[in-house]
DNA sequence: TATAACTCCTGTCGTCGCTACAGGATCAAG
DNA sequence: CTTGATCCTGTAGCGACGACAGGAGTTATA
C-alpha cells in the first residue's frame, strides 16, 4: 500500500486529479493509514492507469468512467464499449473536419496579408464578411 | 438605436453573451435609455457581427478582443494581426494532427471488437497496454 | 535533538466562454 | 386590465482539472 503521491507518479495520473476523481465518485475511497493519509493498493493504481488512458483517448470523463465500470464488472458487455467508442470516433472525425474548415478559411483570409499592407485585407473581411 | 435582443438578432450574438462581453470590457457600454435599457447604434452590431465572426473562425476571445482594438484603432497593424494570425493556424493543424492520431488509435482499438466477443479486445487493451 | 524540507490533509477559487436560471421591472398589444 | 414579451441585475453551472491557503505530520540532515 503506497501513499497518494507514489500512485500518481505510478499512474501518471495528478495528485489533485487523484483526489478530484475520488471526489466524483469515478474511482472508490481508497484505504486510509491512521494519521489519515490515504493508501493506494496496485489494483487502485490499475484503475487509475485505465482512466488516465481513456482521458488520453480523449473520451470524457463520464465515459471513461462507464469504461472502467465496464471492465470491472462480470460479463464484459463488448456491444456497449464499441458503441460508446464508435460514437466518440464519429466525434472526433467532426471535429476534425470542422478544423479542416477552419483552417482552410484562416488560409485564405491570410494570404493577402502582407507586411507592406496599408489596410489589412483580413480585418476588411472580417468587418464586411456576409455570414457564411 | 435598438435594444439588446434586436442587436443580438442583427449580430448573431445570444443575448447573454452580449452582456458577458459588456462585463468583460470587450465591447464598451452601450447607451442607456431612460428606462435604464441597453440601447446599440448600428457601429456597436458591426462589433458584435465582427466579434462573432472571429470566434466562429475559432480565435480565443482575448484574441477577437485584440483584433477588434486593431480593427478599430487607426493605421491597422497588418503584420501583427498576421502573426496572431498564424500562432492561431498553427494551433488549428496541431490540434488536427492531435486529433488524427487519436482516430488512428481508436480505430485500431476496436477493430476486433465484435458483439461475439466474449472478453472485449479493447477494454483488455486499456487494462495492459504499455505507456505510449 | 533541532530544524529544515518534504509530503500529505481539507477546502476553496480560477480557468474558458458562455448558458441558464431567479426574481423582479417595464413595455406593447388586445 | 391583463397577458405575454422583453428587459434588468446577480448568481450558479458546465468539464476537468490546477493552484493555492493554511495547517499537520513525516523524513533527512546537521
Amino acid at each position: 500500500m503506497i501513499a497518494i503521491g507514489k500512485a500518481s507518479r505510478q499512474s501518471g495520473v495528478g495528485i489533485e486529479t487523484i483526489r478530484y476523481y475520488e471526489r466524483e465518485g469515478i474511482v472508490p475511497k481508497p484505504a486510509r493509514a491512521s494519521n489519515n493519509r490515504r493508501l493506494y493498493s496496485e489494483h487502485d493504481v490499475g484503475r487509475l492507469r485505465f482512466l488516465k488512458r481513456c482521458r488520453e483517448l480523449g473520451f470524457p470523463l463520464t465515459d471513461a468512467r462507464t469504461l472502467l465500470d465496464l471492465s470491472e464488472g462480470d460479463g464484459e458487455d463488448c456491444q456497449s464499449v464499441k458503441e460508446m467508442a464508435e460514437i466518440h470516433i464519429s466525434n472526433v472525425r467532426d471535429k476534425i473536419e470542422e478544423l479542416r474548415c477552419l483552417e482552410a478559411a484562416l488560409d485564405e483570409l491570410t494570404a493577402n496579408c502582407d507586411s507592406g499592407n496599408a489596410s489589412c485585407p483580413m480585418l476588411s473581411q472580417l468587418r464586411t464578411a456576409e455570414g457564411n
